[in-house]
DNA sequence: ATAGGGTTAG
């Protein structure tokens, strides 16, 4: 059919009644089922969808000279419920799916019976050999949940395979957890392009597995496969997990030398890093330099100072970015909260709560009393503490819980940590951590009957304490210790060094701390003595392989226990290295025998 | 059609 007619004005419709009135002129004129008209109209309709919705069906059921195209551009817009009635009608026509409309209807496609029904629908019309709606589907099931039906659509695909559906296999099977799986989609890959090496990078790094995902980046460039902004930033992101601070800057290099973007996410991912890795003075040098600066940055550079210790250049910082008018939000006032709460800066703390609350309108939420518990609890006001609990207009859940009983952790304070600490566990009975946390307070006061309760409830429930694992990069080399593990290449040596170490140190007055020993707890009978300690194992490899005025950097996946910590303090100053060790939840700078959280962590 | 950033408590 030929286009007769004025082409549509270019500008959009704003209201419904003007929608109405147009359209109704439109058919005056006769010019209703002009393509471009129908799209302006349609396009109008697609920016509400559901409400909307009626209209556009009947539009459609009325359209003179129906064109799949004109359904298509909706579906991407509509609700599954819609998008099923459209299809339907689209059938009853019957106007035929075409090519484009499997890859829009598939992708919010839920729940499975309908990705099921599609499915059907598309081998009926002859689309099993059409990538893009294959790849569509395999999309959807992988949404759905469904890896094993995606996978069988998967292996009958055949030639209509590409880069994109083995991609599309991989990060899904990844945001599944199923990162094995995903391995071994990649492993068989015929080829790959970038997305596919990032996909399986951040697979890597959303499970925590930041060793494998830089591997996977070390084979790309073994390669010789340049990244782009994309990769660098996984790559970046995977060097914080793994605590690699020189590989990191071997990425941040890479970046500026390659003229690839710095933009807000990859900035952020480097800043990120930097603070990270205990570099802090490096990480704000980046983030000065950038010329425009968004509220994730802020915050990045915020938080990094905050954990680091920097209450006061955090706090100036953050009135900066006020002073720059970019307005805080609620991620800004945890953090900012979270620094005075780690510089004991406890009336700043609750100065700062009131007045971005007030000022800026933010909704305090759990996390922010939260963090007034744990600003008061730090500081042992244990009954400030307990009163913003009795206060705070929700129920508490087992995170606000959570930030008093550490506190009584903190401050010996057995018999509240007793009351909240079996709390806490009901609360939250899967969490290693808070019996172990219970069972040292209970330890710390002799209480053993009571330790043993907490060991069989442990056993009951079948849970085990996280092993400790702490990480040293030396030489650009990155190297795991695992508590009480011999499976390091050189563990003979390391372990000698251990105990060589820990006699240097008790010469000079260290004196073991026993009190958390049961750290152990889950092992039972074979409790990994102190020596054992994945941070003193990793220290011990660090002395075998740096020189006096150097700086280790270890990073582990617990927090620091109170005998490590002491003994890092005698290594620091009887051995003359800075060592930085970043916690679970905060950095510990040692230096001359002293630590930067001036033993309050 | 596939890919990247920040958050407290244990």
């Amino acid at each position: 059919m030929t286009t007769p007619g004025p082409t549509p004005s270019p500008i959009p419709l704003t209201t419904v009644a003007e929608l109405r009135q147009h359209h109704s002129q439109l058919v005056r004129l006769g010019l209703a089922s002009h393509p471009a008209h129908a799209r302006r109209l349609l396009s109008f309709l697609a920016r509400d969808p559901a409400s909307h919705f009626p209209y556009a069906a009947r539009l459609l059921a009325h359209h003179p000279d129906p064109h799949p195209a004109l359904f298509n551009s909706l579906f991407p817009a509509l609700p599954p419920r819609h998008a099923a009635r459209l299809l339907a009608l689209m059938l009853s026509l019957p106007l035929p799916p075409d090519h484009f409309t499997f890859p829009r209807v598939l992708p919010g496609a839920q729940p499975l019976h309908l990705v099921a029904q599609l499915h059907a629908l598309l081998l009926k019309l002859g689309f099993h050999a059409h990538t893009q709606s294959l790849n569509a589907l395999l999309a959807a099931y992988l949404a759905n949940a469904r890896p094993d039906l995606a996978s069988r659509v998967f292996r009958g695909g055949g030639d209509a395979l590409d880069v994109v559906s083995w991609t599309t296999m991989v990060g899904g099977l990844c945001k599944l957890g199923r990162v094995h799986d995903a391995r071994e989609v990649f492993d068989g890959m015929p080829e790959r392009n970038l997305v596919s090496w990032n996909a399986m990078m951040s697979g890597y790094v959303k499970v925590g597995r930041f060793l494998d995902a830089l591997e996977v980046f070390d084979e790309m460039r073994a390669r010789g496969v340049e990244g782009n902004g994309f990769v660098a930033a996984t790559a970046v992101v995977a060097c914080t997990g793994a605590g690699a601070l020189a590989r990191g800057r071997e990425v941040h290099r890479w970046v500026e030398r390659s003229g690839v973007a710095m933009d807000e996410k990859l900035a952020t991912a480097v800043v990120d890093m930097y603070c990270k890795c205990g570099c802090v003075e490096e990480a704000r040098r980046v983030f000065e330099a950038l010329p425009t600066k968004g509220l994730t940055l802020w915050n990045c550079m915020i938080g990094g100072l905050a954990v680091y210790g920097r209450g006061e250049d955090a706090v100036e910082l953050f009135g900066r970015m006020e002073r720059e008018g970019v307005a805080p939000d609620d991620v800004t006032l945890v953090n900012v909260l979270t620094a005075c709460a780690h510089a004991g800066m406890v009336s700043e703390g609750r100065r700062y709560f009131d007045y971005i609350v007030r000022r800026y309108g933010i909704d305090p939420r759990m996390e922010h009393y939260g963090c007034m518990v744990d600003l008061y609890g730090r500081a042992g006001q244990l009954d400030e503490a307990k009163k913003v609990i009795d206060d705070m207009p929700m129920e508490p859940d087992v995170g606000v819980l959570g930030a008093l009983f550490g506190a009584c952790k903190i401050h010996g304070d057995v018999d509240l940590g007793d009351a909240i600490g079996w709390r806490v566990i009901k609360l939250d009975p899967q969490n290693s951590g808070r019996y172990v946390l219970l069972a040292n307070l209970l330890a710390s006061a002799g209480r053993w009957e009571d330790v043993a309760r907490v060991r069989r409830l442990m056993d009951e429930r079948n849970v085990s304490k996280e092993a400790g694992r702490s990480v040293i990069e030396i030489d650009g080399e990155v190297c795991q210790f695992q508590c009480g593990s011999l499976c390091h290449p050189q563990a003979e040596e390391v372990y000698a060094m251990a105990k060589d170490m820990m006699g240097r140190i008790g010469a000079e007055g260290y004196v073991p701390d026993t009190r958390d020993v049961l750290h152990d707890i889950a092992e039972e009978e074979k409790e990994t003595p102190l020596l054992y300690h994945s941070e003193k194992l990793a220290i011990a490899f660090g002395l075998l392989r740096t020189r006096p005025g150097d700086t280790m950097r270890i990073t582990k996946n617990l927090r620091v226990c109170r005998d490590c910590h002491e003994a890092t303090k005698f290594v620091s100053r009887v051995f003359e290295r800075e060592i930085v060790v970043r916690d679970r939840n905060r950095f510990h700078h040692f230096k001359d025998g002293k630590c930067s959280c001036k033993d309050y962590w």
